[in-house]
Order: C-alpha cells, then sequence, then structure tokens
DNA sequence: GGCATATAGTTAGTTATGCAACTAAATCAA
DNA sequence: TTGATTTAGTTGCATAACTAACTATATGCC
C-alpha cells in the first residue's frame, strides 16, 4: 500500500498549511491595508470578546482553540494596544476577566466586514454545500483528536 | 445582514486554527512518544525531499507555501540536526541545493507511517468523498487568493 | 559591454506557538 | 481544619511565522 501514504500525507498538507495560511495573510494583509496594526491571532480573540465580553482566559483558550501561554501573551499584547483590560473576578481571585475597552468596540464592525470581504473572496467558485462539509470534517477532526 | 457575520467568521476560526493544529499537535506528540526530535515543519520539507531529493530552496517554498525566510530557518535547523545539506547549484550560483542525508533518509518510513496513523484518527468517522471535496475546496481557496 | 531588472537567499525585528515548570487560589476529603 | 488535588494564570525556552530591507547572481535590453 505505498500509495496510499502521500494521499494521506497530502491531506496533512492540505490541512496543515495551504489554504489557512493563505486566507490569514489575505487578512492580515487587508487588515494592514486598512490601516489596523492589529494581527489575525488578536482578532480573532477580539471576535469572541465581541460575541461575549468579559471571558476568562481560559474560556478564550476554549474558544479560539489555543493553550494557556498563547493566550496570556496575545492579551498582554492587546492589553499594550489598550483593546483590553484584564479585569480581577470578584467571585473567584485566580480568575482574570478580559473586557473590551471603547477603541476596540469601535472596531467590531470594520474588521468582520474585512474578514468577511477576505472569506468572500477566498470562498469564490465554492459552492455552500462544500462549506458546510468542510465545517462538518473539521469539527469531527478536532473532536477525534482532543 | 447581522448574521451573516458570523457564519463567515466562524469558517474562518474552523481554516484558520482549529482542526489544523489539533492535527499538527496530534502529530508531534506522536513524533516525540516514538523518540523523533523533528518538529512537524521539519518533517513537512523532509517530505517534500523524499519525493524529489535536492530541491532548491525557492521550489521548497512553492510546495510547501511557506515564504522565503521560514524556509532558510527550516533548513537551518534541518542542517544543524544534520539531516539536510545545502549544496550549491553547479549551473546557477544563486541557487542552493537542499539534499536529504542518510539519517533523513531513514527517517523516511517510520515517520510517513506516524503521519498516516494521524491522519487515520483524525479521520474516523470522515466519509471519503468528504475528504475528496475538502482537498477541493482548499485548492480552491488557495488559488483564489495566490 | 553596461546598466536596469528580476531572482535566490539571508538577516533583523516582532509576534505567535508548544511545552514544561512554576505560583496562587479554590476545592475536596479525612 | 489541615493537607492533597485541581484549576487559572504566568514565565522561560525553543521553534516558527510575516514583513522589510539587504546581498549576490543572473538575465535582458540598448
Amino acid at each position: 500500500m505505498p500509495n496510499n501514504h502521500f494521499k494521506r500525507g497530502e491531506l496533512y498538507s492540505v490541512i496543515n498549511g495551504m489554504a489557512s495560511t493563505a486566507v490569514a495573510r489575505r487578512l492580515q494583509k487587508n487588515f494592514r491595508q486598512a490601516g489596523l496594526e492589529i494581527t489575525i491571532e488578536q482578532w480573532s480573540v477580539l471576535y469572541h470578546l465581541w460575541k461575549e465580553d468579559c471571558l476568562s482566559q481560559q474560556e478564550l483558550c476554549n474558544r479560539t482553540f489555543r493553550d494557556k501561554p498563547s493566550i496570556t501573551r496575545l492579551i498582554d499584547n492587546l492589553e499594550k494596544q489598550s483593546l483590553v483590560k484584564r479585569m480581577p473576578s470578584k467571585t473567584d481571585r485566580r480568575i482574570n476577566l478580559v473586557c473590551l475597552t471603547e477603541p476596540a468596540k469601535n472596531l467590531q464592525q470594520l474588521t468582520i466586514d474585512l474578514a468577511n470581504q477576505t472569506m468572500s473572496e477566498a470562498l469564490v467558485g465554492v459552492k455552500k454545500e462544500d462549506i458546510d462539509i468542510v465545517k462538518d470534517v473539521f469539527q469531527r477532526v478536532y473532536d477525534n483528536l482532543t
């Protein structure tokens, strides 16, 4: 079964690098062209806070699929840019609640528009049903491995 | 159309982080458990060299979807571990040909088996047709953006 | 031949990621 | 209540990513 190898390996390449880095690069470029200084990783944190503000760092780990040190440092950088603020939880002193600042709230519409525009460019010629299949496959892969 | 936003955004999350990092982490873990010191990024370079040895760095950029500085440093680290060697091209003095060493050749079977095993774990319950759709969508996304 | 341009690769600086080891606070059990 | 365990978050270290600026060689046009 030597042929099987390379098919699997190529799928691995597909999943790992190719399309996702292309999308990330394009979105980053679109942010920069709009004069925004944030990275897509920082944006992905803000994105979840726009949906629900003042999440704990652990909850941001779960929602962004990142580990705790990554979130610690992303929050560090977002705090340097005054886009979020760590607020100690009143009920559990281990917890930092990460809350949006006013400037961050103002970024929501513009950056989500840019993300939509980027995804639209990326998905030209892709059928809606196929998008749903991709989502399902990725969810399944994630569940299988965690 | 406020609802459209979040659907697109979520697809972006899916493409960007969730499944691919889960697969990468698992494969890295499987490498480590087998006593292999290489990263998956290094492996992805070796993978293309096993298919065709002595590629230029630029050609490795194209095949791995990485930029030139990334490849420069991956090759630096692979060279430190004596897994590849830079050989000056005889016909074009700008070009480094990146060639496998004997130890690297011996890693091929084991690491590809581990990659296959990892992909099999990841793809439990995923239909073959859906895998093909994922590949097609990612190729299309990549082509749309480059 | 000589100059402009394109191509291959490197270097520097910043951000991000993974892992392991750590601190501090909360919880659970004897 | 004390002591073990779990949970939230941070820090240190190594690798990797992108951008921009750089060197060196090759090519193409006059």
